[in-house]
DNA sequence: CCCGAGTCAAGAGCAGTGCTCTCGCTTTGG
DNA sequence: CCAAAGCGAGAGCACTGCTCTTGACTCGGG
């Protein structure tokens, strides 16, 4: 990566990733309504005009940030999925969607809450945003794959319009049966409605500490989504 | 209502009122980050400085209408579960819900995305803000009482610290089984998290058109909660 | 009836914001 | 080696939330 040509480039290079850095540490303590580029540009001791040279906008700031946060969701589900059991590798998935976003409260608000301007989020974010999603769908490939994903006897096929939708996951994992994937939609969902709950405060007053909830209810999915306990064994 | 005594309690209070409507139709148009006190203001024909002996900033003036899109959504749910038939009851509440988030895209971002400020919401939203959950519960409770909720035999009792968390749930739908009510507070996230990634763009390039999934979801869950399809038939 | 107390809209002003444009300086690449 | 492109600095525009003061209005008790 060091092959950036020029030393103008490199210094860009590592510009551009400091003022991401310090954007990003203003948003963990303020969030991003109060993400200010005047702020930003401070505290790396340049002038605010000087950080238009790096991002053409406010928004375009933000939507580097939603991507990096997408990013690094993706890359912790990843790898806490690096389990050989099927359900631990499910279980430990879900668990670190929920500890990324308890730790990154600021930045799954980005990513998960509401669209923050009035923008459509750009084509650009669109893929980072899926990883997370096919680290999901390649747990359940495995255990296809391993044998131990058996489905459910009340599952239905999908029909109509999501027999189509469906295709798409199904690129994604082909050694899942429709009727799984089908369920798979609907839990990831599920997921995060359950972290967005947790972490916006629509629990207090009932399930305030979710954890024991979270973890009934991944346990829950598992079942649902034919990912027996020990079913199989490997 | 019209008792408010003075000429001067009554146009203050029209008054209020006509802010509210000119910030929900901004709201409306161009999101909560973009709602502005001088904007507001200015379509009202008066300067600024005005409008703050009537909300005291403006978070107090979101604050105000998030109450107002909580009472919305309850009413809305509330009216739609006004069925005989539990089931049919609860498929037209969990409808209502989608159906008002799609109608008031921004209200809906207001109360279930990412809390707008680094704020906490007040202690004032959190009565309206169970509106709906209550209406949920509802259903419940009547088709407990009519004999056609029939806990799944796969329910687990809630044990542990979710023993006592499940006891506000109880105390609002006591002829609910426990394990219903445990059932009941995972679904409840469901049906928000399927509402929000619909609406926040987390479907498009699969689920993008949300109705089939979002009928298949709802239908799963009328059997997860035991509210079988024609049972008791009542 | 009337006059003090309380309420009101208006205006000026402060500090902050996103963003644009121009200005010199430096680096780059033909 | 020199024109072109990229760079940071600075001034400036239009906007924001919010505060404070000022003068007019309304209200209710004497």
């Amino acid at each position: 990566m060091n092959a950036g040509r020029t030393a103008r480039d490199r210094a860009r290079a590592e510009l551009t990733q400091e003022i991401k850095d310090a954007a990003r540490r203003q948003l963990a303590t303020d969030g991003a309504e109060r993400l200010s580029l005047r702020a930003v540009s401070r505290e790396l001791g340049m002038v605010s005009s000087a950080l238009y040279r790096y991002f053409p906008s406010r928004d375009d700031l933000l939507t580097a940030l939603i991507i990096d946060a997408y990013d690094a969701l993706g890359a912790a589900v990843e790898k806490a999925a690096l389990v050989e059991d099927p359900l631990d590798a499910w279980l430990a998935a879900c668990r670190a969607v929920r500890a990324w976003a308890r730790a990154h409260p600021h930045e799954y608000a980005l990513i998960y809450g509401s669209p923050v301007p009035g923008y459509s989020a750009p084509q650009t974010t669109v893929q980072p945003a899926s990883r997370v999603a096919y680290a999901l769908l390649g747990v359940l490939q495995r255990a296809a794959d391993g044998g131990v994903l058996v489905v459910p006897a009340d599952a239905a096929e999908p029909s109509g319009v999501l027999a189509e939708q469906i295709g798409v996951l199904e690129a994604a994992a082909p050694g899942v049966p429709r009727a799984v994937l089908l369920r798979t939609g609907m839990i990831w969902a599920q997921i995060f409605g359950l972290v967005s709950f947790e972490l916006f405060g629509q629990y207090v007053g009932s399930f305030d500490p979710a954890d024991a909830l979270f973890e009934a209810a991944i346990a829950e999915h598992a079942r649902f989504l034919g990912l027996g306990e020990g079913v199989g064994e490997r």
